[in-house]
DNA sequence: TAAATTTATTAACAATTGTTATCGTATAGC
DNA sequence: GCTATACGATAACAATTGTTAATAAATTTA
């Protein structure tokens, strides 16, 4: 379950009540913090630093994900259908990060309500983001993606190395430094 | 709001208790259902026919998303979030249709605890569709995504025009039928 | 049935992207 | 500080896709 704004949820639940429920874990760059084939036992929450979900294709890393400061991630496939994770999950930068084991958060969206509606609305969001990336790559060329993420989230193009950028925007580094250049 | 199964919701509520709320609509091909910039007011069930959702690109229509028996569908973003919505509805063959009023939706989200897990769960099947959606553009190329259409979704290939598959792949009608002529 | 429209194929050329390789710079680890 | 690695730019060429146009077949409409 990717949960994007735990402030949200603090503001709605009694918070304070379930904080000893997360773990601190601080981590320095290019630390992995799940593997391809692993089980999700884990969601966190990002203090401080960014990650990225990618995968491998054909010997090739393929990035198609990033999470800052204040957004929750895990892979929903493998936390939410308890089957092993197809994706990667690594950090950056060094980052400061908060976890919850899966258990104690289904025993969360079990017992309060609330917490269940805003994971409801938080995946509600998030399948508008995957559907607006799909529409994007369908109907966008690479350039237009490029100038669009430039545009609307300045704050990737400034923290992540450039070729993590070039997968998240379906092209090669080499390509993505051509669109650089012309511009 | 979109339902994947509606049958998978009638084993698990008391269906026949609101199948009043419930019309039946007989299309012929190419009826809009839902225009672009309109409220959507309705969810729809397909019992027999089949739908596309799409947009307009600078003059070109993009369609994104096609429908079939036994799948329900309404503009996601219109319906949940009371916006107009940025698509058109519109069916690809005669089509027989059910609808119910996204009042009497909602009515059904609030009074019946089952109803609203099952939609949560088709919510998470739907985002887990996009972003595989998503993943496949940015890793495939355009062969391999038609490859993979036919294999894994012979119908959408038997029965929707070649050129709205071309754009459903992010190409165009002409570099479609190149693919093919190279199978 | 005839005419109009829609749909799919193909060709020629332009534009874009992929591939491979080299190079210089920046960064991280020892 | 030094070395190894990572990162980004660029060049040359191949492969793919887009664009425009012409054509033929299929389907719809009158």
């Amino acid at each position: 379950m990717i949960v994007e704004n735990l402030n949200k949820i603090s503001t709605h639940i009694n918070w304070v009540e379930y904080k000893h429920l997360w773990k601190q874990l601080n981590v320095p760059a290019k630390t992995i913090l799940l593997k391809e084939g692993e089980m999700s036992k884990r969601a966190y929450w990002i203090e401080k630093g960014c990650l990225r979900l990618w995968f491998n294709n054909n010997g090739k890393d393929i990035t198609f994900q990033f999470f800052f400061e204040n957004e929750g991630v895990s892979s929903i496939e493998s936390f939410s259908k308890n089957i092993p994770s197809p994706f990667y999950l690594e950090s950056i930068e060094p980052s400061v990060l908060h976890y919850i084991l899966k258990k104690d958060f289904e025993m969360l969206m079990e017992k309060i309500p609330d917490f269940k509606n805003i994971i409801f609305e938080a995946t509600l969001e998030r399948q508008i983001y995957y559907m607006e990336q799909f529409l994007s790559l369908i109907k966008d060329k690479p350039k237009e993606r490029y100038l669009k993420l430039l545009k609307e989230k300045p704050h990737i193009i400034q923290r992540i190395p450039q070729h993590y950028i070039a997968s998240y925007l379906g092209i090669t580094s080499v390509s993505l430094s051509r669109i650089r250049n012309k511009i």
